[in-house]
DNA sequence: GACCACGGCCAC
DNA sequence: AAACGTGGCCGTGGTC
């Protein structure tokens, strides 16, 4: 049976060398079912294949070659063919004339065949990584995959997983969200999905202190409303799904540190425009511009920075003197109290939840999965509703803040649903 | 067959 | 692609 990295050396409790006190596996050792060999699953293979098959780029290229290969469709589409986007972009190490998604979506306003690749690589994803790959991994004893969670890898103080990866199941499409459909509960159960709603930006608000950020969540207001309200002003012409749907890119922008220029191309506006909403975005929440300057101080005179309940990562390069390299660092500074103390927060929940699953319903329901800022759990379906409640209000009060934490569940026959 | 670098792309 | 943070996996093209 394939092990887990490191898994041959037993677990040890107690504190990791970032400084903060590690879970003793407090996942379920038998994590999801994917059930295959089904009719259905059979159908929708077939249906990725033959709409895979007729991509018809081959004629429009006027030869047969390696779609797969990015190096081979550049030659087609850019020496064959003579397509040409408004700036040449070129890979990171190769240099070689890119074919990622934004080149050719830019392509596909002046030729069909570019769209055609994009649709036959989204097929592709999905049929290699997830519906080719999953149905072999699974445990012949256990008819179950088991995923690995390495505590060790990530910078932040994530969890991350591999082998196979069940992090990023896809979920932003319809067709990629039907993978889910395959990760189904054992029979008479249900799987019940808790995610924290919009975790990070709570962390935000926490430790900046913002008085704006925390009144809204305080409130219970849609953040990305009120982030409109501040960033574009009450009269900006703009239709309310357009004022939220750049105001949740501004939001998670400030997350990772985005920058105008990257800003501006996201939203479709100028570069000096995005900077106006950036600097907007400041000037409505004052705080949270005090608090990254002061994370960014500190960094700079300990070469430390640490989460809420203090992991430290070390970031050597915030005092470079290479620009590019200084400011990437910065990044990583401003960004990982965000996302670390997401992660402990949600590790804090885990260890709550594990501690308190025997005592809810008669200790039949068992946690299988985490994806940074979800649980995943398996439990008899008629106590469902028991656990999610349970679930729900441990999660809520994992860790208290200056906002409320909320948690949203669901209920399913497969993780689809229980998403739904 | 194992491993690697690379381009590309899935998730949060 | 990246002047957006954290991850992991795929196929290609190559080496050993």
């Amino acid at each position: 049976m394939a092990a887990c990295a490191g898994a041959a050396r037993p677990a040890r409790a107690g504190r990791s060398r970032d400084g903060v006190r590690t879970a003793r596996a407090p996942v379920d050792s038998r994590p999801r079912r994917y059930r295959t060999g089904r009719r259905a699953d059979r159908r929708r293979r077939a249906r990725v294949a033959v709409a895979a098959d007729r991509s018809g780029t081959e004629p429009m290229a006027g030869e047969e070659f390696n779609i797969n290969s990015p190096k081979k469709l550049g030659e087609v589409l850019f020496d064959k063919m003579g397509l040409r986007t408004e700036t040449i972009r070129r890979t990171t190490k190769t240099k070689a004339q890119s074919t990622a998604f934004e080149v050719l979506d830019e392509l596909a306003l002046g030729h069909e065949m570019p769209r055609l690749v994009l649709e036959w690589r989204a097929l592709m994803k999905l049929k290699g990584t997830y519906i080719d790959a999953l149905p072999q991994l699974v445990n012949p004893d256990t008819g179950r995959v088991h995923t690995c969670f390495n505590q060790a890898v990530a910078a932040t103080g994530r969890l991350s997983s591999s082998d196979p990866n069940l992090q990023n199941i896809p979920i932003r499409t319809e067709l990629g969200r039907e993978i889910r459909r395959a990760f189904v509960a054992e029979r008479g159960n249900v799987l019940i999905s808790a995610d924290y709603s919009q975790i990070e930006l709570r962390v935000l608000a926490h430790l900046s202190g913002d008085d704006a950020l925390i009144g809204a969540f305080t409130r219970g207001e849609d953040i990305h409303d009120q982030t409109a309200l501040k960033v574009f002003g009450p009269n900006s012409g703009l239709s309310k799904h357009e004022l939220r749907r750049r105001a949740k890119i501004i939001n998670y922008a400030l997350l990772y540190g985005k920058q105008a220029f990257t800003l501006a191309k996201d939203i479709g506006v100028s570069r000096e425009e995005a900077q106006a909403f950036i600097d907007a975005y400041f000037a409505g929440f004052p705080s949270v511009r005090a608090f990254i300057d002061r994370l960014l101080a500190d960094a700079r005179a300990t070469g430390v920075v640490k989460t809420m309940f203090g992991r430290r990562r070390l970031v050597p390069n915030i005092n470079n003197k290479n620009g590019q390299v200084r400011s990437a660092a910065e990044r990583e500074t401003s960004n990982m109290p965000i996302q670390g103390t997401a992660a402990d927060v949600l590790k804090r929940a885990m260890i709550d939840v594990h501690a308190a699953l025997p005592a809810v319903a008669g200790g039949r329901a068992r946690m299988i999965l985490t994806v940074h800022d979800e649980l995943l759990f398996e439990a008899p379906r008629e106590a469902a509703d028991e656990t999610a409640a349970a679930v729900r209000e441990l999660m809520q009060s994992a860790v208290t803040l200056s906002v409320p934490l909320t948690v949203d569940v669901g209920i399913g026959e497969n993780w689809k649903e229980a998403k739904g």
